[in-house]
DNA sequence: TGGGTGACTTGCG
DNA sequence: ACGCAAGCCACCC
């Protein structure tokens, strides 16, 4: 089809769509984000669609963390600690990964426990 | 046209 | 406790 919707498939608009529902001030793991897609299994495709990132101003793809809370270093906007920025900024709390100090994590993280989205 | 890769996650050894 | 492997589906070359 020379439809110019063809450029967008059903999940990757989804991914966006659900990327965009998520409320200020909450965030969303990348399997919450597949789960609501009907991808469950598609996780490691959610990130990819925010790779795409075709609307970086509609889709807060710092709102998107990984499981543990942290998100991708060095390939988001512009850094980790930018991320604690923005959404420190919009009310999420954070607290530092003591539990992964070990695992040599970025140093902070989203506190799941609080600001996890809760569909 | 076909093959390879990838912002993940979970389970098993 | 940690490490490794598999699964998923669409995009890129």
């Amino acid at each position: 089809m020379t439809d110019a919707s063809t450029s967008a498939s059903p999940f990757f608009t989804a991914v966006y769509e659900v990327v965009q529902r998520i409320p200020k001030g909450c965030v969303a793991t990348y399997g919450q984000v597949a789960v609501l897609t009907g991808h469950p299994h598609s996780a490691r495709y959610v990130g990819y669609a925010l790779h795409s990132n075709p609307n970086p101003e509609l889709i807060p793809c710092h709102r998107v963390v990984f499981r543990d809370g942290s998100l991708s270093p060095g390939f988001a906007f512009g850094g980790s600690e930018c991320q604690r920025q923005l959404l420190e900024a919009e009310g999420v709390s954070f607290k530092p990964s003591e539990s992964a100090v070990n695992a040599g994590e970025s140093g902070w993280v989203v506190d799941l426990d609080v600001c996890q989205w809760q569909a």
